[in-house]
DNA sequence: CAGCTGCTAGAACGATCACTCTAGCCGGGC
DNA sequence: GCCCGGCTAGAGTGATCGTTCTAGCAGCTG
């Protein structure tokens, strides 16, 4: 409650990126649609709409890391893990009318070439995805360099199912990605492990 | 020759917008890179910057899928010819201090919410490179329907390994993802044609 | 009540935006 | 030699951009 003047200005501009994208959001749309004043937003972010960006990007970093997480701890196996949260990032895109669901790419991909500290930011951002996403895969018996190749195709996989989803306007897109997921996770794990192996060997051929 | 001005400002719109985005990218800094006044500008899209970006999402699109068939064309197996292409992306992309590879999936997401024309023809440029992709999967013996979510798939790693090699400032994404295609290639076709199936095996296991 | 601090309020600045408009250049057909 | 249409030239429009600045509000502390 004490910084929700804060908290409001962020999550307006998130929700504005991910609609008009970085350069096409100015500072007045997101006074309007926090509400705060200009005053009010270069008073928590002094560095201005590259600051506020930044705090984009570092929110819904860690928002979308704990999203991951938590699908992952209930989900019963590990290739049904990813697949799940391909299904449930397209739910997202039909429910938004497939506004874009990460700000962050958009960001990067826009001023990765004229902002330095977004695009440093960024890019820790997709190292703790990848990392998360990495740890999971060994953990359920990958083998650790093969494991990254893994997460780095699926955060690859999700900012691309995202714009040809968005472009489409149809979950098609993520849905194939979310079918290729399953065996691709699955033979990961099996080479890694022989235990792992027999069950997702049987999973996939069901 | 004719049409020389023309081909000049839709080239450097395309270039300014790899590096600065479509919001990011103003009709004055095309005009002083092209060079051309704003008045030819204008004369050859009378649509103003709408019309100038679904130019360059057109022409990008046919280079594209002209480069893409080029290179499969003189690829001795159908696993080998995607991660070749994955690996020419990954050069450009040091050649060219990582700019944007592909204006078509920056412009597509900052502004699929806002024009509808630049939405539907950058979709169309999508499916016609799924197309392109599919036709080749299938001829090289995948099933119809594996090969059009492999090919989806295919253009979905294509746009995410740009934004994060762009973003990491490193081909590394991009290379893991090319390795991720061999066995993704391999056993679509294998699962399609057995003699695929033998050829294709034994260059996996090599 | 006074004084301070954290925050809000909104006018103002120069720059730049997409776009319009009129004037003129220039080369090929009569 | 004259005209005419394709193309260039660039000044000008109103709007909006990111940012700065000063003034004042609300709510604690003493």
């Amino acid at each position: 409650m004490a910084s929700s003047t804060r908290e409001r200005i962020v999550t307006a501009t998130s929700e504005l990126i991910r609609r008009y994208g970085y350069n096409g959001t100015s500072l007045s749309q997101v006074s309007k649609a926090a509400p705060a004043t200009i005053g009010s937003i270069y008073h928590f972010f002094p560095g201005g709409k590259e600051a506020l960006a930044v705090a984009v990007i570092e929110s819904t970093g860690s928002v979308y890391r704990q999203l991951f997480e938590s699908i992952v701890a209930e989900a019963d196996d590990p290739a049904a893990a990813f697949s799940h949260f391909f299904d449930q990032a397209g739910q997202l895109l039909i429910e938004t009318d497939y506004i874009d669901p990460c700000p962050i790419g958009t960001i990067a991909r826009e001023v990765a070439s004229t902002s330095e500290p977004i695009r440093r930011v960024a890019d820790a951002v997709f190292d703790s995805w990848v990392e998360a996403a990495s740890d999971f895969l060994v953990h359920s018996g990958a083998q650790p360099s093969e494991a990254h190749d893994l997460a780095t195709l699926f955060v690859t996989m999700t900012e691309g199912g995202f714009i040809l989803s968005r472009t489409k306007r149809s979950i098609e897109p993520l849905l194939a990605v979310a079918r290729a997921t399953n065996p691709l996770v699955a033979s990961a794990i099996s080479a890694g492990s022989p235990t792992g192996r027999a069950r997702l060997d049987a999973r996939v051929n069901r």
